[in-house]
Order: structure tokens, then C-alpha cells, then sequence
DNA sequence: GGGTTGACCAATG
DNA sequence: TCATTGGCCAACC
């Protein structure tokens, strides 16, 4: 599969996750349906900067060891269910419950 | 060609 | 809740 194919496929399914939910690296690669989830986080590391790339965390809700404060300031304005503030030891962690998204369409774009 | 690294995951203590 | 362990896949020395 070409490198930017899977590229596109990665960003296209995080652009399907709507305001205010999540989804995780995992459930991306699955979504593609080829490779794993450190792919899937490499990707976000090298194109990242073209989609919302704070709906995207790990499986157990904390964000990537970047960025946390301005995810912080994005879950803020959409509303995302995030647990405790947290004591100042940086962000807290997103409520997965409530926020968890893993219903993608599994071909990419379209219409 | 082979070892290291990384925006990972799940299980365990 | 945090730390450790083993496994995963591809990119990068």
C-alpha cells in the first residue's frame, strides 16, 4: 500500500470522529484494517498537523506526551468529557465512557 | 541488513 | 494510579 494512501485513510477516519469524542490509536488501525497502532501514531507524528489530532488518545484516556495543554484547550471548547482537572500534574484524562467514538464508515471518503 | 526508536496496547503487580 | 513486561509494525540510523 502506498505510504500516503494509508496516510489519507488515517486522517480521513479522524476527521469522521465529531466535536466533542474521541477515539484511540488502536481503533484507528483497525478502522484502516493494515498495520498496528504505533503506524497509526506515526502517522499522526508526521501529518498530524492537518486534522484534529486531539481526538485522538490512548487507550486509557490520557493524551499523546505532547500537546497536552492544547488539547486541554480543545476538549474546553467542544465539550469533551474529561475527568478531574487533575492536581497540576498537567491535564487530567478523558472520560472514555462517555467520549469513546469507534463508529467509522470503513471506506474513506466519498460522495 | 540489522539494531534502535516511537503521538501504542493489554495484562500484571 | 503508576511501573513493568512482552508484543506489534514501520521508519530511521
Amino acid at each position: 500500500m502506498d505510504p500516503d494512501a494509508y496516510v489519507e485513510a488515517v486522517l480521513t477516519l479522524v476527521e469522521q470522529v465529531p466535536p466533542g469524542r474521541v477515539t484511540t490509536y488502536g481503533t484507528l488501525a483497525e478502522a484502516v484494517g493494515y498495520g498496528g497502532p504505533r503506524r497509526v501514531g506515526r502517522v499522526m507524528s508526521t501529518h498530524g498537523g492537518s486534522v484534529p489530532w486531539w481526538r485522538v488518545v490512548r487507550a486509557d484516556g490520557s493524551l499523546p506526551p505532547s500537546h497536552d495543554d492544547e488539547a486541554r484547550a480543545h476538549y474546553a471548547e467542544e465539550g469533551t468529557p474529561t475527568r478531574s482537572p487533575a492536581r497540576g500534574h498537567g491535564i487530567g484524562r478523558i472520560d472514555m465512557a462517555a467520549a469513546y467514538f469507534g463508529d467509522f464508515t470503513p471506506s474513506p471518503p466519498r460522495p
